[in-house]
DNA sequence: TTCTTTCTTGCATGTTTGTGCCTCCTTGTG
DNA sequence: CACAAGGAGGCACAAACATGCAAGAAAGAA
């Protein structure tokens, strides 16, 4: 077996598995243990794997870190982006700020996709390197760690000139007679600044946060144009479709 | 069998069994191995094949942009940066570009550090994640993906309403009579202009990038303050020091 | 054709790489 | 602390590699 193929199995394992065990990699690749120690290192210095005492585990791109203090509903956050993608079309521009949902949903754009993104958001910015035909413009600012987006005098300013399409918002708490509010006033200030540059305005919420609200309202709710949700449930469908929203589901 | 109709065998067969081992080769085309490794060998300049010791892969992406340099050399440039800790002082604002070198010292950073942190690249901000009382101020622009950092007259107009204590430059080429170059000219306009808003200058170069010059000079070597290189050599250091510039190995 | 020029190939050479083993040091845990 | 498991660095060796060279094949040009 080539030290390559070694090496890719071991990567492999250990997105499958989550950890590797020195030890018990040299029996599974029929190698000694100085040589997987020696594959652990080479992939440790490329960054590929984080390398611990005994074995590795994943060396998740740090976009992974912020998202897994949020909270770890990957699964639903990724259904509900799975349906955002078809009103994302080539040629638009398309704001989008934070959150891990937004991110989710940049990690499912397909690779073809041709158009603008702006956003105030590291990590979604480097979740689109790959994305050849996706032109990314990063609005600069004061960066707050809590949410990985830029926010601040400079952020204002800056969305001041631009114009979007349509702007995704990174939600944290909707209620549908308060509208759309976050716990930090400047969030506040530049989400709602991102509101009133964009054409068309989207929201994501999974259910815990349907009816809840927080300290800083954004913007009411009848701003929005779309609203992805996780389930039906006709009642709270209609309250929201009366404001003109339409839901998807 | 002639030399073209080999190498097809060799891609075909590539294709097929997703490796191939030299040695193999050469029994199943019978030719020595000698003429294998020379067909691998122009294949994988051609970017056709991916070479490795013993035989060869499928090549991967052509390209050689941020992600494939971030696991280069990892050792080499994780040692510069080491030697730059400790210029970096509590209560300093730092500006700090692009490149993985910068990267790597970034990751080095004790997490007790108080400063401010002005970057315009976004792995760069995420990497500060942690340090609590770091204060980011990133600057916004086009990303350009190849680099992973803004650029454009949105960074420029950012940068111009900025001051530093210390700039840490990411360096491409670097040669004592010509200065510090880079190949794109957006790159030595943002690199220039935050020069001109810095007191003092670093620069982290490994070897290979010593005597070396590319399109668009950024700036004559003479200013910078700090030059850290892997290696003594006393010829080369004194070339630089007669510059003005300390150099730190 | 015949001769010249350029390519291609195999071989001999010295060098590098990958691996296992050994010794000594470090880390984690009871 | 003690002790076992894991790790670092050096050594050895075979396989793989680069390079220069010369014999032969291929391709033109006279």
């Amino acid at each position: 077996m080539l030290k390559q193929e070694r090496q890719q199995r071991i990567v492999d394992i250990l997105n499958e598995e989550h950890k590797v065990i020195a030890s018990d990699l040299s029996k599974r690749l029929s190698v000694s243990e100085d040589t997987i120690r020696r594959d652990l290192k080479e992939l440790d210095n490329q960054g590929i794997i984080k390398r611990v005492h005994s074995g590795a585990l994943r060396a998740g791109p740090p976009v992974e870190d912020f998202s897994t203090r949020q909270g770890m509903d990957n699964e639903n956050k990724s259904n509900l982006a799975t349906k955002a993608l078809n009103l994302i079309k080539d040629g638009m521009v398309v704001l989008i700020d934070g959150g891990t949902t937004n991110l989710q949903l940049v990690h499912q754009l397909p690779l073809s996709l041709k158009c603008t993104v702006i956003t105030n958001s590291p990590p979604i910015a480097m979740a689109l390197t790959n994305h050849e035909d996706v032109e990314v413009i990063m609005i600069g600012g004061t960066l707050f760690k809590q949410s990985m987006v830029n926010l601040g005098i400079d952020t204002f300013e800056a969305l001041d000139k631009m114009r979007a399409d349509l702007y995704i918002m990174g939600t944290y708490k909707i209620d549908p007679q308060l509208g759309v509010s976050v716990p930090s006033l400047s969030e506040a200030l530049v989400k709602r600044k991102m509101t009133s540059i964009s054409t068309e305005i989207l929201a994501m919420v999974t259910d815990d946060k349907l009816d809840t609200i927080s300290n800083h309202i954004v913007c009411p709710t009848d701003q929005l144009t779309y609203l992805i949700t996780e389930r039906v449930n006709a009642d709270i469908k209609s309250l929201y479709e009366r404001q003109g929203i339409t839901v998807i589901d």
